[in-house]
DNA sequence: CCACGTTCTTGATCTGGATCAATAGCGTAT
DNA sequence: ATACGCTATTGATCCAGATCAAGAACGTGG
């Protein structure tokens, strides 16, 4: 469905620089020799369907996932069967690294759309770290903004209101969908109601009534999942809507 | 500045085996010799008075610390002056990592009381890293463990409510102790209520009647920074009290 | 010693967002 | 088509925890 024509696809084997998304994944600043080393122990392509797990809570860890297309979601379960979702990821974000300190995975991935990816073994990924420098820097780096968007996301659910959570989050998106080359005004969401309310620890009838609310205010048109924003600063205000916040530049009316 | 007084201090020079948090910290599994190269690159003993920084938001980001005594805290603050806490840290615990990325650091560190600390130079541990196997396989376990702490402090927040974080909280700071060899059930706190709250995503006043209703339960004993912990078993049963939960075997009265 | 600032506690009130409830729009299997 | 299930919207009510307010306990410096 992908390449249709007759042309044998030996000859049109994805490698990492021709791939379109290298800017942006593991390959990142690597030179073109240490890029065929890494081109040689990535299984490509491996397609996934709406709902299928490319790993789930407990499973070993031995792969390490670099989405190419489509769009996966991140979620832990908690004993009690209560599910929180840890992140969307879109094509060009490594997953599964947070299970090295485990051995086996701590949260499951599931896609929200047909998707493909490239897996790495890790035993593999870890030799080439060894011998490549700026291969080793790269994991770390990866793993390093891991951390740093774990924080923000914190501080967002500790102390930004509802509206300011959702703005944010669209804002995110959007800003993603840009650096990939799509339209940053007008994309599909591809996760549910459900799991945007779950990600920004608020109830899904509360998000679909800010989705109104955005839509009155003309800041955005929204229709089931098609999504085109129509005022981004309005938007970027609104996540600077904090209540601790003294606001002092803004109409300057008191 | 290094070496200053006429002791002579290398003789009561500390090595990273003779630390006794050494299982806890980052020459967790090296060999003796491999431990000897670290400890070449280890600036010892930086000494820390409360309120003290480590290092600060926006700080160029070059070197790694280990905590040897005392307490740390780590925040970052947003924009409009607002300030989250992103964790509390104890002896044993590595720091600055997460600014790998950025080259500079995202969130600050201060001392929450006198506390003393190793400096390790980053690109001289990179380099280590590179070259002792264990070692490189430690960094990213380091990281992977912060990255699913954060995770868990995630789920917490949003899904949690806050008899439920406290308890938590008491609990893991318990366990932590405990795994230093200190008492699991009595111990002081080093970190006020404001920042307690802080980083449970709740306001301070809510933390202290929690404090006031465990205690009125018998779970605990509070005295500002004080804390006996009587039911541990108890304060677990807190911990799951979630509202999304069943519950089905709770007073049946239903 | 007392004065002043900070941190903590406790009580009274208010509110953002959860929960409950009902309906509408889609998808898809028969 | 029709029926069933799932997702989304919208309205009405409720409540956990924030905010406001007032003291109390402590620390620190004169």
């Amino acid at each position: 469905m992908k390449d249709s024509t007759v042309v044998d696809l030996s000859a049109i084997r994805t490698t990492c620089q021709n791939c379109g998304l290298y800017q942006l994944c593991l390959p990142m600043g690597l030179e073109e020799g240490d890029m065929d080393r890494l081109d040689k122990v990535i299984k490509r392509r491996r397609k996934i369907e709406k709902g299928d797990h490319l790993y789930r809570m407990r499973d070993a860890f031995n792969t390490v996932y670099a989405i190419r297309s489509g769009s996966v979601k991140t979620y832990t379960s908690i004993e009690n069967g209560a599910e929180q979702v840890t992140g969307f990821h879109l094509p060009g974000e490594l997953l599964g690294l947070n299970a090295v300190s485990t051995k086996f995975h701590t949260d499951s991935a599931v896609a929200l759309e047909t998707a493909s990816v490239c897996e790495i073994p890790f035993d593999r990924l870890e030799d080439l770290t060894r011998e490549i420098p700026s291969m080793q820097h790269h994991m770390l780096h990866v793993m390093s903004e891991e951390i740093q968007s774990d924080h923000c996301q914190l501080m967002m659910i500790a102390k930004m209101p509802a509206e300011a959570r959702l703005a944010r989050f669209l804002l995110s998106l959007s800003m993603h969908f840009g650096n990939r080359g799509f339209s940053a005004t007008e994309f599909n969401l591809s996760m549910s109601r459900n799991d945007i309310a779950n990600l920004l620890g608020l109830a899904v009838e509360t998000v679909s009534r800010l989705f109104s609310h955005f839509q009155d205010e003309g800041l955005l048109t929204v229709e089931r999942k098609h999504i085109v924003i129509h005022d981004i600063d309005g938007l970027m205000d609104v996540t600077t809507k904090c209540p601790s916040q003294p606001l002092p530049n803004k109409k300057s009316s008191d």
